[in-house]
DNA sequence: GATGAATGAGAGTTCATTCAT
DNA sequence: CATGAATGAACTCTCATTCAT
């Protein structure tokens, strides 16, 4: 009776404690991106010993994927790429691309980070999935090749903008992300002929 | 006469095995960035001892400026932003801002890594300079506060697609030239209305 | 409370470790002063990798400044110094002050690195405290700035002498304490004046 | 004929570098002392090559050694120990064992680095003969050995408190001087009794 | 599970000294 | 004589990971 209830005890506090690495792991690779962070100051941020860090995950690099996964699920609540959009302005439509993304960066400290580091394929192969479904969507005529060539373009020129945007702040960050949606509409548009 | 040339003998020995340190760093920060790069490993690779190479550089970091300035240089010997462009086809322009950029990088095995590690402002400055002056003579009309922005962005997306079109090859490298392409003149397109 | 127990057990190992690095580093003190003497060998000497030194030591001053902090501890043990003095005659005070100094040297290797060392203050500050206490009982008419330096300059001879006590025996090492204890019998009798 | 000038002109010279090279092992000596000294820095100093200090002295310690006798030379001309001094009052025999202490190593910045040095055992011992003798004249039937003894307990606390005067400036220095003056004078008398 | 002690290779850097020029 | 390039062992300190408790 009382066993088979602490299995599930055990498994809620284990994950409590994964949550609560991974959140520690955030703050740390957020503050010096993954390579420049320790496992022993992830640990420590989280409050447990180094120990129990290798207990829940076999090394450094499955941190920044469980992360990214973490990510990856924000993202999908976030951004439904299966909205319609065939019938929306084009700039809404980049909108709807842009600004989740600035909204999950800025909420997970780590986002930009994980999205640059290597153990983080899945994240970058997410967001361009994304953006791939919203074009496909929006410009259904579209070879998928060529489709998932812009996706990926458009996901790399988000990306490379995305840090100064979260750096800046008020009418530097603005205009940042205006000019940012710029390149992308005259970018899609030239796409969509 | 004599005695002006004598003391260079010196420095010649000096200097070529600055050079020789720069081309061995070259290769180790290209394989696997700044950070990751070892100093013994550069100057192993340079087949001197580590003393030798604390001779002619400080530290780690002047060894990136050192080559950051290297590529500088070959920036602006490639690359003539004076070059008339007010009569020449945009695609002209955009070809003598993309192509040199991509020559550069395939030729100097670390100009990515370099262009990405943070002491190495200088050279995201002068390629930041460089597009910044194409655009000035392209676009006069422009306001200069736009035209730095405009280039600030024009030079995160070459160097957001740059990595890939050098780790690609054949048609998909092709294809991936063209999309940047593509993308630059949408977007110079839609600055220059 | 065996709860209060448990986490002890840890910990022991690891102060059982400390006090091991500490003889270590005591050692290693002794035998080329502070600067010249390295982790590596204090490590070593201690049977352990570099790494465990740095578990418990921030750097290489902390371990002198932790010895230090054992010697200060000895010497409180030694030299009670609010011992009544009043009624005892000068030369017992000076036996009372002296003779502790030499025993506590004598016993511990680094007394001597230590009290030169400049990490150390609060070493020399505490063989100065004690030493002006003695002086305050002796002579309380004594100002106390006035009695400050004379305890400095005491603490000065006294650590000037001390080595070639250390470093002498038998017949040497008693004249040059006999001629130790002179000087300040007749430099305190000076100053009662 | 010529031949027989130039030897003496390169002795010349030679001697010239002994003594540019002296002065700034000076320089760094009392900067941080010897251990810490680099014979890069001295080099540097005197504004030659690494390879030319060794060409005039044979390593870093040959150095000190040279300049402590400097010192030396600079000692006896300062403080003749066989001056009258059986007739004199003891306070002008400390003061003249005292003050020309303070003032070449005051002059000479590097004195008290090169004091305590341990390559520098004859600057040491100069100091303790000029004591000794200084003691001598004015305590003549003093037994030589136990003379020896207090020469060189004389010469310690001087020692222990010259770089102390030397740090402080007017009252303090002031103080300090006259402390150590009436330690000496207090032991003296002791002593002549 | 959790702890924290332990590891050890290796990081960047220094420096007394030597040697080719 | 003078130069400055060259050496290489050694230094302090770090960190991903393991293991005894």
């Amino acid at each position: 009776m009382v066993g088979t209830v602490k299995p599930r005890r055990r498994q809620a506090r284990g994950e409590r404690r994964m949550a609560q690495l991974l959140d520690a792991a955030e703050e740390v690779f957020a503050a010096g991106g993954f390579s420049a962070a320790t496992t022993n100051a992830i640990a420590a941020t989280a409050g447990v010993s180094p120990g129990t860090l290798y207990q829940f995950f076999p090394n450094k690099e499955s941190m920044a994927t469980a992360l990214a996964d973490r990510y990856v699920a924000a993202l999908a609540a976030a951004h439904d790429p299966d909205a319609r959009v065939d019938g929306v302005p084009l700039d809404d439509v980049i909108d709807r691309m842009v600004d989740p993304a600035i909204g999950i960066a800025g909420d997970h400290r780590a986002f930009e980070a994980m999205f640059r580091a290597h153990p983080c394929r899945q994240l970058r192969a997410a967001v361009t999935d994304n953006v791939d479904r919203t074009i496909a969507a929006r410009v259904p005529e579209l070879d998928p090749g060529r489709r998932r060539l812009v996706a990926t373009v458009v996901v790399k020129i988000i990306g490379a903008v995305l840090p100064d945007i979260l750096a800046a702040s008020g009418r530097a960050e603005a205009e940042l992300t205006a000019e940012l949606k710029r390149v992308l509409r005259a970018y899609l548009l030239d796409v969509s002929d």
